[in-house]
DNA sequence: TTGAAACAATACTTTTTTGTACGGATTTTA
DNA sequence: TAAAATCCGTACAAAAAAGTATTGTTTCAA
């Protein structure tokens, strides 16, 4: 279970959109120097963005991108589905074998679904509730937030739900 | 954020070794055949979870694989840690950066890793809880566990943690 | 002892992901 | 209107992941 690069990248370059002053734009030069990436790389995941809606562009002589809506009504799996184009979630684990058979040879009874789904429907409700605007808040302050979060959650785990 | 097929597929070999009764092998050729996958790509899988030391194996004429513990003293993250080699988890990320910069332009002052952070966390969190035990119950009763943990969990975020 | 069936290991091919290059379209400004 | 700076889009190259092929070693059993 790996982030890939787009969803690193593609992420960083719309956290520096959130944290811009109202009306104004940001174009890829500016955003490839403030990240350390080629203007053509960023220019690709801004355009996966600028698809999904989630960034308006202007064009010619001093344009750039903005977000096309605050960034606290934009959720993280918003971000990073644009840029995943269709990540494979959920039940979708079940079209994944190879040549000899026609379908999972688990269909029926499988635990291992079941497993994977909660671990990804975990990462959407997580990454749905997070919002760019979450992502602009000083390190400190983020990170205290998502410790209490983390240790809520295995306190939850610990009352013996799992292992039994 | 996907799974790997190594992850998928060496995890569904290593459940079909739990599920085997004490003392006995299975070869590559029956779990490929019971997986629906080819001989040669097993083998890849069962030779990086021996190498973790996670198997033992039988060699020559009815050889096959065993779990080297009991399925309940073995993680998921262990499987999956032996599956992907050596993932890039936590403050990793802080590596990845293109030819431009030395080092991740965000140094100092991040609050995307926090974020990272949280999550690879909690996958880790919750793959070591659950074990190979855990994955050849009947697939009812593991999605009622899941379930009931995924919905304390998103309990704990909506108390308003997360959003403030 | 010899052949068959299995693990062991590495090399190879194919596919996907990652990252770059380049030509065209749009808008501002001089 | 023309040049400059920008977005737009696709094509291309390099690297990594996925999956296959092959050769060698071990063991059992006839």
């Amino acid at each position: 279970m790996n982030v890939t690069a787009l969803e690193e990248y593609g992420l960083r370059c719309a956290v520096q959109l959130a944290s811009l002053p109202e009306g104004t734009t940001l174009s890829a030069p500016e955003i490839a120097e403030r990240e350390g990436l080629s203007i053509e790389y960023v220019s690709k995941f801004m355009l996966l963005l600028k698809r999904a809606e989630l960034v308006r562009t202007v064009r010619g002589i001093k344009g750039g991108f903005a977000l096309s809506r605050q960034p606290a009504e934009i959720s993280l799996k918003e971000v990073l589905d644009a840029l995943n184009g269709r990540k494979k979630s959920g039940s979708e684990f079940c079209k994944s074998f190879t040549g000899k058979s026609d379908a999972c040879v688990r269909f029926g009874s499988c635990s291992i679904r079941p497993f994977w789904d909660l671990l990804s429907g975990y990462v959407e409700e997580f990454t749905s509730r997070m919002t760019l605007a979450d992502l602009i808040r000083p390190e400190e302050e983020i990170r205290d937030k998502t410790r209490s979060i983390a240790s809520d959650h295995v306190g939850q785990m610990r009352k013996g739900e799992l292992r039994s």
